[in-house]
DNA sequence: AAAGGAGTCAACCGCCTATTA
DNA sequence: GTAATAGGCGGTTGACTCCTT
């Protein structure tokens, strides 16, 4: 079966949106809620694509969304978060209250990946997700009442791994773990001891390596990532 | 001051899955 | 059961800005 194209390209505006069809957007999802991103452009009178709307709205006009300046915090919750999940980053901006998948996806291209480099830590711990397992969530909206009822989303995670606290404390951040400027390592000089520390910062080995007979157990992954 | 390179990030592309007809 | 459609996602691109020479 042929696929047809999302929405016809002629006459389609593209590109960087102006502030005039930024305000038709939002006013138009104010008024009529998200959705029915297909027919939403020639409702709200924009020559873009749905997609490209539902784009713009998600990543930049949404309200709550917070833009740049990524705190220390937000950045180790990354970090770890990518060494549970892999390239997830709705998954994982699900877990960043006001960052869009991506702005981190973004942040983990440029700054992270770079800074993970620099200090010799691979930057893929886990296996490429398996395409059987990408799952999602059913697109129909839960009523209050299934959302009393559902269960909540499970992520298969290996037994936890503990990690001598001299290793690192879990108040250490992830910045100072890449810059070496651990208690531990101080002076030391050792490049490759202080490789083999920062290693042992990924939170587990890889998520999707394991059947379900060696499991060891379905764990929520509120469990091991704060919210 | 100008040119070129590097870094950043918004937006696009194409694929996948779920839903609907 | 099958095809068409819609929404969502991750990868990639390219325009813009900043920095260095």
């Amino acid at each position: 079966m042929g696929r047809s194209p999302c929405c016809s390209k002629v006459g389609l505006k593209r590109g960087p949106w102006s502030t005039k069809e930024d305000t038709l957007l939002a006013n138009y999802i104010h008024q009529h809620g998200e959705g029915q991103w297909r027919s939403l452009p020639k409702q709200a009178g924009l020559l873009r694509c749905g997609k490209s709307c539902r784009l713009r709205w998600m990543n930049y006009l949404r309200p709550g969304i917070k833009r740049g300046n990524i705190s220390e915090d937000e950045e180790d919750l990354i970090v770890r978060l990518h060494g549970l999940l892999g390239n997830r980053w709705s998954l994982i901006a699900g877990r960043l209250p006001g960052r869009t998948d991506n702005e981190i996806k973004n942040y983990w291209n440029t700054h992270l990946l770079k800074k993970l480099n620099t200090a010799g830590i691979n930057p893929i711990p886990h296996k490429t997700l398996p395409k059987k397992q990408r799952t999602k969530a059913p697109r129909v909206k839960p009523t209050a009442d299934d959302q009393q009822q559902v269960n909540p989303i499970k992520v298969y995670l290996p037994k936890p791994i503990r990690v001598s606290s001299s290793v690192f404390s879990r108040t250490q951040s992830y910045d100072s773990l890449v810059s070496g400027s651990t208690s531990s390592s101080e002076g030391s000089g050792e490049p490759a001891e202080k490789l083999t520390e920062v290693a042992s910062y990924v939170p587990c080995p890889p998520l999707f390596e394991l059947d379900d007979e060696s499991c060891g157990g379905d764990f929520l992954i509120e469990e091991c990532i704060p919210a």
